[in-house]
DNA sequence: TCTGGGGTCCTAGGACCC
DNA sequence: TCTGGGGTCCTAGGACCC
């Protein structure tokens, strides 16, 4: 038996906490550069805005619709304490991404009364309002959250085991298919096609003949539907298979010299990933791209990769590395919109193969350089300390026009409560 | 002016091996 | 006259998740 746990509105809800001044009003929190939205209060939902919607559009439509930039290192922090608070009550938890986490009940007597307890201490806690799903698999589990949020009078907990065989395929009849877990717009179409529009009839198609009309991943889903566990919880995380950093930039990027600061600002973003994870790299691929939103400009993508002479996370190894895959890459004459670096087939550092014809005493030194960078920058802050061909200019970095303040990580942003 | 970032898994087809 | 079969690995593209 499953639950999973997660955050309503996560990240609205998290910039309401600490502003209240939000609470009750239309608010949207926006993507990176301030593009589209990727959360939204129940305000703003009650208003047709939509997830991913331009930001600029809701502007236009929604004059008093209230915007933030993300603010990651907020909700990476509120995120570890709701953690660690469902950690505290639940057998087993695993960690699905920021804002929700699957648990194990298995053998829980009462689990209604625990999915209370959970969303009561978080509540009263953190002030953040959470919502608990309950299924015999994590897809069951995951439209009974649906339900749970849908549906205020249960209360935020729905366990749609208690339901009667008929109950619950009655209740599946009245749901969209593509609101289950791993059906989206594409599968949806083509559900569509098949006759099938609602869980109901997902669930009793036949497996084998949705394999054929599609993959084994929907097949797997209909199985799950109908109580066959098919994914176990994940207790321990499984090992990463790539490091990836991207970003689009601020405004359009011209001339190869930007790019480049853009290519080389990731690759040392992604050594560093890599060394905080203890894991080295075989291959660097490096993409850019043009605006596919600006029909009238010339488009141009393009991604090469190549393999590194040694698995490696030394930073200044693979920024060389991605600003010469840059050059063999870049054309002029295109307003670039996009540009990232990919670290592929990772290994853990510790088995790292060593290579005849380098030199010991070279490796060592490389290896307490990037060290000290990383101590460095964890203590004064990141890239305090970082490769010249990062550069200065810094025209195409990311816009957050709207961010909050980093109440829960910075001395200086703390909220300071008045007596009156 | 303005449309995210980071990740996983699956499938099909080609290259290559024995 | 007659030109294999089974396996792996790699890549690109598609679909999905949050």
């Amino acid at each position: 038996m499953f639950g999973i746990i997660d955050v309503n509105n996560c990240y609205a809800s998290i910039e309401a906490l600490f502003d209240p001044r939000l609470r009750g009003k239309p608010l949207v929190v926006a993507s990176n550069n301030d593009g589209c939205a990727v959360a939204r209060s129940a305000e703003a939902k009650a208003l047709g805005i939509k997830m991913t919607e331009p930001v600029h559009e809701i502007r236009e439509r929604h004059p008093q619709v209230i915007i933030r930039s993300s603010n990651y290192e907020l909700y990476a922090d509120m995120s570890s304490r709701v953690m660690r608070i469902i950690d505290e009550l639940v057998p087993e938890q695993e960690i699905y991404s920021i804002d929700e986490c699957f648990c194990s009940l298995r053998g829980i007597a009462d689990r209604a009364a625990l999915a209370l307890q959970v969303r009561d201490r978080i509540r009263l806690w953190l002030g953040l309002p959470v919502c608990v799903g309950i299924g015999s698999s994590k897809t069951r589990a995951k439209l009974s959250n649906f339900i749970a949020k849908k549906r205020p009078q249960y209360g935020g907990v729905f366990d749609i085991e208690a339901l009667s065989p008929d109950q619950q395929s009655e209740l599946m009849e009245g749901i969209d298919v593509d609101e289950v877990w791993g059906v989206a717009e594409r599968t949806r179409t083509k559900l569509e096609r098949l006759g099938i529009t609602n869980v109901r009839q997902l669930r009793d198609a036949d497996p084998e003949w949705i394999r054929l009309h599609s993959s084994v991943v929907l097949q797997r889903t209909v199985e799950e539907l109908r109580g066959r566990s098919c994914l176990a919880l994940e207790l321990v995380p499984a090992p990463r298979k790539q490091i990836v950093v991207s970003r689009s930039f601020g405004k359009a990027a011209t001339n190869f010299q930007s790019m480049r600061e853009a290519v080389v600002t990731y690759a040392s973003r992604a050594a560093e990933k890599l060394r905080s994870e203890q894991m080295v790299a075989r291959y660097l691929s490096v993409f850019i791209h043009t605006s596919p939103f600006r029909a009238n400009d010339a488009q141009y993508s393009a991604t090469r990769t190549i393999k590194l002479p040694n698995s490696t996370n030394d930073t200044m190894v693979i920024a060389a590395a991605a600003a010469a895959l840059l050059e063999s890459t870049y054309r002029d004459g295109y307003r670039y919109a996009k540009a990232g670096v990919m670290m592929i087939d990772l290994t853990p550092q510790a088995h790292r193969q060593a290579d005849m014809f380098e030199s010991p005493g070279n490796i060592a030194r490389r290896a307490k350089l990037n060290a000290v960078m990383d101590r460095i920058n964890n203590t004064y802050g990141r890239e305090t300390l970082r490769v010249a061909s990062s550069g200065r200019s810094r025209g195409w970095a990311m816009k957050r026009e709207h961010l909050s303040p980093r109440y829960t990580t910075r001395w200086s942003d703390i909220v300071v409560a008045h007596a009156r």
